[in-house]
DNA sequence: TATAACACAGAGTATATTGCTCTGCGTTAT
DNA sequence: ATAACGCAGAGCAATATACTCTGTGTTATA
């Protein structure tokens, strides 16, 4: 396993899409579904995304999500710490102050200040976290429009735009079929 | 939770005791009870530094632990990846080639390189590693005994070998005692 | 040579997390 | 009225964490 869930990957990806349409209303499902991946399961990663203040979300028929704010003042870190939660590197349990030299009543000087090893992990982690702010949406939305061809990202908006659209469709071809729920191919 | 677990907490501590003392045997027993934490907790902590060629290991009665190389030479890095094992920060699913737009068939520029997501995830990686191998277990040593009044390097040193002669006299006290196994305080 | 403590291997256990599935509720455009 | 939406939350199988315990073989000492 890695220290990053799938959530943040599929999150990402996500808002990258997000960030190419800006001002497009997208729904989850449209997202899971253009991606091929779990419909449910992404339905669960976006109400953090919200709350983070990272996406605002819009009810009802043709509701789905937008970003919050300009893809270039959404970093890598603000979406890692809204999908994973703000998880530590190293949680100190203040081993230092247990030693058996003591008898249970650890002096002054044992405790004062950070555990050594945890100063390690604080600075390390600063680090990381520093690396992952660097990185915007933006910046990762254009290394994926470097790298496709012209017609790509028309393509993608394209698709997303026939969804969107075909809802009010739905209703219509409702008459025909009593139940067009689409199925997940996961 | 955090990234890293209690068991790497206890192994750096009881290396830094290791690094404290050079040369000198240490049993897992004995470093868990001076430091108040799970005897079998630690025994199945260090066969896997003994793996990693970071400690070397003496069998039978008196036997234990001692680090298998300086401890300048011992990074913090060295033991995190000894005890967790080495798991990645991300962990790429390829969802690029999955885009409904490419119907199953993704085209190879597509799917070509590394995907942006994971890139940056792989920057991120290598600078945290590069911040953890920093640090030595000497670093992490001297720290501690900048902080310590001079007596208490000697007095922790006192208890282990007190601990490490009593091993013979244990026999005798046997004799008397049937079963005189210490219990745990955890 | 019996013994006690050791390293080491591996089984077992309670709890938590991950990744995902599914149901139900209130909201909204047609 | 309807269908799809966001959102909340229950459920669930698989895995991981932090231990706990047992058993095997090794070694120093009385």
């Amino acid at each position: 396993m890695s220290h990053f869930g799938s959530g943040t990957e599929y999150g990402l990806h996500c808002l990258i899409l997000l960030a190419q349409a800006p001002g497009a209303i997208i729904s989850s499902r449209d997202l899971a579904e253009l991606q091929g991946v779990s419909v449910y399961f992404l339905a669960k990663i976006f109400p953090r995304l919200e709350k983070a203040g990272i996406v605002t979300a819009s009810e009802g028929i043709r509701g789905g999500y937008t970003l919050a704010r300009p893809a270039d003042e959404i970093t890598v870190l603000d979406v890692v710490e809204a999908i994973e939660g703000r998880k530590p590197l190293f949680e100190c349990q203040e081993i230092r102050g247990r030693c058996a030299v003591f008898g249970g009543q650890p002096p002054a000087w044992a405790t004062a200040g950070v555990c050594g090893i945890h100063a390690v992990m604080i600075r390390a982690e600063r680090i990381l976290h520093d690396e992952l702010a660097r990185t915007t949406l933006s910046g990762l939305a254009d290394g994926v429009g470097r790298k496709a061809p012209p017609g790509f990202e028309t393509d993608v908006q394209a698709w997303l735009a026939d969804r969107f659209e075909s809802r009010a469709q739905a209703q219509i071809a409702a008459v025909k079929k009593p139940r067009p729920r689409r199925q997940n191919e996961t």
